[in-house]
RNA sequence: GGCUGGGUGGCAGAGUGGUCAUGCCCGCGACUGCAACUCGCGUUACAUCGGUUCGAUUCCGUUCCCAGCCUCCA
């Protein structure tokens, strides 16, 4: 089955194919690091996550390098006010986003490249750029010279008499262009440097993706994602060191998330409007969190509420309960599918999940099948269609818990006082006292947990109220 | 203003030129001692006005509205 991605840069969709048959390389943007990261930040983690489990299914050797920005004037102002070296602030909220989105159930990244670890790299770009004059240093910066480059703007789709000149930044005196951007600037002695033949300094933001792409996956890769919001200017200047620097292309696939937003504005940190991944998880499980992450497609903006949530955690326990009324099959949880091939996953969820990662539609496919397994009375059918639905779970990266845990998770009772008051019940089910039956249940209710009468039994979970 | 992308049933959110999204919520029915779980059912949902067509929510154009980017940003 082709995979069919939107490109940002035909603007359609188009078949995917690897530049290499046997190998995929792909390319995201991680979070600058200087404090707790929004539930946006999480958006593209998880996203990319899914297509990275689809691409190692159909391809299997699947490269992805997931970036850390570690170096960057927020980081130096955040130190400065929480009087700490930067990298003893960058390691900690490093630590804290890796946390955060194997929480959201993101897989490591084959690697997750630092700035901080490629200054060299980037200098040696620095110096090739200007020997083969993109770039001009001018008053201890480097700057990459914009009217040098013809392809600039294919990206975003603006030419370069529509970005008004200086508009709305101030245009400093030693650009040629002012729309030229930094690739290196000097630091004061109170801020992280480096030397460089340009002085002490450090590198200017889209620097450091085009040398750690590649120094970690090559000059050609085959997707780079990330935020909607950096199409312009981080990846169109990025786009214009790397067409040079691969001499051909530098991104085959350019993939863009859209924005989270809370009511109708974009969640965004300098708005104000944020809600940590963090906090989040103090309240939902990492599970729920994806599920609302991939109850919208990727490329379109999503409302990030209460409500999403809520509905998110109802959605996702309709499959659990059909997993929890379901024989267990030839597998007990997604992770056994973490090697299948492409052919092991149940067709109704690969099909929207090729048409440009339509995860809602994977995940309506995957109710499909939780009805199926409800309706099916042939047990051999069940236990398959269990099997069917773990696949699916491993794809989209849900369904990891054991069922009946994902139902009990929070217990405020004792289980085995639950356990005593399921047996009382039973006692007085059996001598017609359904007074005293009826009052065990409520009060366990009245207590969070509710009882289910089944054929083989009575079970309990955990009820909020 | 320029460039992108949107406006679908109470809510979320897919999709399609002519049968059905899906989930949540609500109601009714079945099941149950009663519930819960589960199953079944729920009238013209597709911003607006035109056009193409035997037929448009789906294609083309108009109008209105919304968001993102154009500055750091996932």
């Amino acid at each position: 089955m082709d995979i069919r991605l939107h490109n940002t840069l035909t603007g359609r969709k188009d078949t995917f194919t690897p530049l290499r048959p046997d190998r995929v390389t792909m390319y995201v943007c991680g979070p600058t690091v200087y404090d707790y990261v929004h539930i946006g930040n999480g958006r593209p983690a998880v996203v990319f996550d899914v297509l990275f489990r689809l691409l190692r299914a159909k391809y299997g050797d699947v490269r992805y390098a997931r970036n850390i920005t570690d170096v960057d004037d927020k980081i130096n102002a955040a130190a400065k006010e929480a009087q700490q070296p930067i990298s003893t602030l960058t390691d900690r909220f490093a630590a804290a986003y890796e946390e955060d989105v194997h929480a959201l159930g993101a897989l490591e990244p084959t690697v997750e490249p630092r700035a901080t670890h490629h200054i060299a790299e980037m200098i040696a770009m620095i110096e090739r750029l200007i020997a083969d004059g993109h770039a001009y240093a001018a008053d201890g910066h480097v700057l990459f010279h914009v009217p040098s480059d013809p392809g600039y703007g294919v990206l975003s789709k603006r030419s370069l008499e529509d970005m008004l000149d200086g508009a709305r930044v101030e245009v400093a005196p030693y650009k040629r262009d002012p729309k030229d951007f930094v690739l290196w600037k000097p630091s004061t002695p109170d801020l992280p440097g480096w030397d460089s033949p340009w002085g002490r300094g450090r590198p200017g933001w889209h620097t450091e993706c085009s040398a750690m792409i590649t120094k970690h996956l090559g000059d050609t890769i085959d997707i780079h994602g990330g935020g909607s919001d950096l199409a312009f200017p981080h990846h169109e200047n990025e786009l214009a060191q790397g067409r040079h620097l691969s001499d051909g292309e530098y991104v085959r696939f350019w993939l863009h998330n859209g924005m989270l937003t809370m009511g109708s504005e974009k969640m965004s940190k300098s708005l104000g409007n944020i809600v940590t991944i963090r906090e989040l998880r103090a309240q939902y499980s990492g599970e729920v969190l994806r599920y609302a992450l991939l109850s919208g497609q990727y490329r379109q903006a999503l409302t990030w509420s209460e409500d999403l949530l809520k509905q998110s955690q109802a959605s996702l326990d309709r499959l659990y309960q059909a997993l929890l009324e379901s024989p267990v099959g030839n597998v007990t949880d997604p992770s056994a599918f973490k090697s299948a091939s492409i052919d092991e996953f149940p067709e109704a969820v690969l099909i929207p999940l090729c048409d440009d990662l339509n995860t809602p539609g994977a995940l309506a496919a995957m109710h499909g099948i939780a009805t199926d397994i409800h309706r099916a009375n042939d047990p051999a059918r069940a236990r398959l269609l269990r099997d069917q639905l773990l696949a699916s779970g491993w794809l989209l990266g849900i369904l990891n818990e054991d069922p009946e845990a994902h139902f009990r998770a929070g217990a405020k009772v004792d289980p085995s006082e639950i356990e005593g008051l399921i047996v009382e019940r039973k006692a007085a089910r059996a001598r017609k006292d359904f007074a005293r039956a009826d009052a065990i249940r409520d009060e366990l209710l009245a207590r969070g947990i509710e009882l289910e009468d089944t054929r083989d039994g009575t079970r309990w979970k955990v009820r909020d109220t």
